[in-house]
DNA sequence: AAATCTCCTTAACGGCGTTAAGTGATACGG
DNA sequence: CCGTATCACTTAACGCCGTTAAGGAGATTT
């Protein structure tokens, strides 16, 4: 009674070797075919794992969010500061560790209910510091979609880390702009340091938070 | 000497009807057949006023910008977080405008210097009511990213007003994240009264700003 | 009248997601 | 030990996509 020979693909080799080839290829290289081509299979194989390509996308964008839980590590200790500062760092890293990664993440959903243990864990934190639960669920909201809009804006100027999009050469754009002066040195501000600027709003939001909730 | 017979087709006509159609049949539908169909032309004929669709979607995302400044009308007295609050809202209201608005717009880059008008006039108020530049860039950038991430994450559940996606049913969800039971609760909170939620955001992110910048 | 320019048409290319049908290996019921 | 069912794939094909090539009809210029 041998066991069954091991099919050729199974649905977590799949989604790596996805999440892989899309730092080579982008989102628009991302096709069914080239990722069977590296499984060594035939495009319409992955119709018996996922059942369209957005299942698969949405396996991706949960396995993307299974590895940045699994590399975060929060103190015990940690205040809601710190606690909101590393969830929201820890997710830009996470998505700019893919080429359009922001954008294949909050174009899917993520599959089964895994996601909610540390969401859970977060509102606890929350609560426990003193906030109502609506409060806590507004302010880690607010973080996570300010981070999801400006990854996406970050990405959409520089792809991958290193290389620019046409048209965003800051001097360039500095001359096209002549005429609106203030915009024009807001270019430097805004297509420099992105980690800078991230972090910067970020505080913004956190003194909100401290003020209008008064809870520091 | 007869003028030229006029053209069938102009570049603004055709950015109209897009827009137009976006709404009936989203970003996914919109194919470049299907907008030639509309304009009684072939698809090629939409080569000769945009040089791929890329372009057209980004004269989109112009005409988008375009008439949200169009209809937004700014006190001359107003403070700098009616100013923000007014931009804000008035963009997110201008993305829901549109089916897949968000990621239309946020997949796309303005044409032209046209849009700088609007950035100009907002950073200079806000250094008249005495931010530093960089301070006036933070501040606006935050709300605008922060505004991207919303909407997009807003119709990506309700993909038009009234319509919800699939496994997006409040009480659905509640049941699916009973071993979460903040998590469970928080799903209310996050995937109904959008506007409510969107309008809170808004009110931590200016009490930070004042907080920290010192301008009240 | 010839040449040129403008703006569109027809035809076609390669590639896409997806579906239908078939096929060989493995497990299982008699 | 044999037939049948099930699993996990392959091959073939469909309709659609963005885009390019080539050409042509009409207005304009020479």
């Amino acid at each position: 009674m041998a066991t069954r020979r091991a099919p050729k693909l199974d649905k977590k080799q799949a989604v790596d070797t996805a999440l892989r080839l899309l730092d080579e290829v982008g989102l628009d290289g991302l096709t069914l075919r080239a990722i069977a081509r590296e499984l060594d299979v035939q495009a319409p194989a992955l119709y018996w794992h996922f059942k369209n390509k957005q299942e698969l996308l949405d396996e991706m964008a949960t396995e993307m969010y299974r590895r940045m839980v699994a590399g975060q590590r929060i103190a015990p200790g940690a205040t809601w500061q710190e606690r909101l500062t590393a969830a929201s760092t820890g997710l830009r890293t996470a998505l700019l560790g893919y080429r359009d990664g922001a954008k294949v993440y909050s174009g899917s959903r993520f599959t089964g209910t895994e996601h909610a243990v540390r969401l859970e864990e977060n509102l606890q934190a929350f609560v426990t510091a003193g906030f109502t639960l609506p409060q806590a669920v507004r302010a880690l909201t607010t973080a996570y979609l300010f981070t999801l809009g400006f990854v996406t804006e970050e990405q959409g100027v520089e792809p991958a880390p290193g290389e620019r999009r046409d048209g965003f050469d800051v001097t360039e754009r500095a001359a096209r702009m002549a005429d609106f002066p203030l915009a024009a040195t807001a270019g430097a501000e805004l297509f420099q340091d992105f980690g800078q600027g991230f972090e910067e709003s970020l505080r913004l939001l956190i003194a909100g938070i401290e003020a209008r909730y008064g809870v520091a």
